[in-house]
DNA sequence: GAAAACCCGACTATCCCTATCGGGAATTGG
DNA sequence: CCAATTCCCGATAGGGATAGTCGGGTTTTC
């Protein structure tokens, strides 16, 4: 027989998954690369793969998407390239992710409001609901320019370290 | 020639994926439903399954991780079943989650901690902490006796509501 | 001892993610 | 004009994780 033992509601066994995929990393160091240049710098593509040490190939296929994001331009030929369309503190983190994933905002691989519950559950949706605004709002709150310059908004930067 | 337009830093297209696996769900589901019976007392796995509304053998599978994590105990036998190891309100959603994601908290499948940044980009490691710390921090606010009576936290669901 | 119920390892099927390939189109410098 | 450069894009392969199933074994109760 147990008996109800109070156990502190966070172990330190505790952590929940949270998955960053290769594609939306690459996208941020990428990025974060063409923030660090002098403005309306262009590099190569393959320029930008070395020096944020991201597959080639597979890059290009990142770029493609950022820029169909809004999130850089780029210049076809020789001399050409890529740069950001905009200038880096004015570029979240939050804006590089919805250019690169393609199907956001999934539980079960449905959209969070399409879910629906039974009466009684809406609950469990609001917590996912929240989750991931949770999520959005500090992604939102990151620019490339924070990052360019390996720094982080105080309020974030102490959430890091509460970890 | 591209101005710097100014755009706003939240456009409406604008989110993120958070995915909530299948068996991360179900897992809440079903220890929801074990929340809502009377105190110790202890229903089949199948009863589970079909209130729940989760396939049977996959459930199966589920409970075992949440024994194994603590979040349930079983007793075999005609009459036997499955109950909650503690009172609702001392098992947090983060718990759940621990016992049921095999690999916890990834970045490109590392653990965010050994991820190596060269010098000068700490601050992308530290936006990932950030995150999971954020999310930590929400499903360690909320315990199966909240989802059982359908309602959240006010900050939780204040975040849900500004999604 | 039969029925109820959990227990568990093996297995499949499928999807998505990562990554690459090959060639085409634009641009520029000479 | 030509050739080098660079982006552009669809097709595709491989691998690993996820979802879900199967069959049979074990424990407990009546």
């Amino acid at each position: 027989m147990l008996h109800a033992v109070t156990r502190p509601s966070r172990p330190d066994w505790e952590t929940v998954s949270v998955q960053v995929s290769a594609r939306a990393e690459y996208a941020v160091r990428a990025a974060v690369e063409l923030a660090r240049l002098p403005a309306h710098r262009a590099i190569s593509a393959e320029r930008v793969a070395m020096q944020a040490d991201v597959p080639a190939k597979f890059l290009e296929a990142i770029l493609t998407d950022l820029r169909h994001g809004g999130i850089v331009v780029t210049q076809r030929g020789a001399q050409g390239g890529c740069r950001l369309a905009r200038p880096a503190d004015q570029i979240t983190v939050a804006e590089v992710f919805a250019a690169v994933e393609g199907t956001p905002g999934q539980v079960r691989g449905l959209a969070p409001t399409d879910v629906t519950y039974p009466d009684g559950n809406e609950a469990v949706r609001h917590l996912w609901m929240g989750v991931q605004a949770s999520v959005l709002r500090i992604l939102s709150g990151v620019t490339l320019a924070h990052l360019a310059d390996d720094r982080l908004p105080p309020s974030i930067a102490r959430l890091a370290a509460e970890g």
